[in-house]
DNA sequence: GCCAACGTTGGC
DNA sequence: GCCAACGTTGGC
């Protein structure tokens, strides 16, 4: 069992759009180090959900579940898409995606801002400096605290 | 909207 | 294989 944490701008694709939809497939990812650590998730593994770009409002704001593991992303394929890529074809595709199911959604969201202050969380990978990566792994009791402080 | 901190591309 | 130029992410 593993756990990570996953960054969307939620006008592109909040925690709502989750919870109505259920599950969805985590397209859109074409940064080589994010798309590695999909391959490496498992179904079951536990996913911190994560507003970026989301003001006073940035922070984890409910938790998914990997719900199959990686299949190669429709979007690199469909021409007219933000996230076209010319140079995959479905022989040999280059992005692919997991899919995720919906688990909760905070009654508080965990903010960066909090994240921040909190000594505990100084090793975690989004409060580094400049760290953009959209999908990190995340430790285990940093995983449970965050929890903890969004229920 | 700005801009720092990356990641990627492509010429050499 | 280097690195300058360019593009993107995401906090503020």
């Amino acid at each position: 069992m593993q756990y990570w944490l996953m960054k969307s701008e939620p006008d592109d694709y909040s925690i709502d759009d989750l919870k109505k939809d259920k599950t969805t497939l985590w397209t859109g990812v074409r940064n080589y180090q994010a798309r590695n650590f999909m391959r490496e998730m498992e179904v079951g593994d536990k996913v911190l959900f994560y507003h970026s770009n989301a003001g006073t409002e940035t922070g984890v704001v409910g938790e998914m579940e990997v719900s199959k593991t990686v299949v190669p992303d429709p979007l690199q394929f469909r021409k007219g898409s933000n996230y076209f890529d010319e140079k995959a074809t479905p022989d040999n595709p280059r992005w692919e995606c997991v899919e995720v199911s919906f688990s909760s959604k905070n009654s508080n969201v965990v903010t960066l801002n909090k994240i921040k202050t909190r000594k505990q969380f100084s090793d975690m990978k989004i409060v580094e400096k400049g760290n953009r990566l959209s999908i990190t792994p995340v430790k285990k009791a940093h995983y449970q605290k965050i929890v903890e402080l969004g229920t």
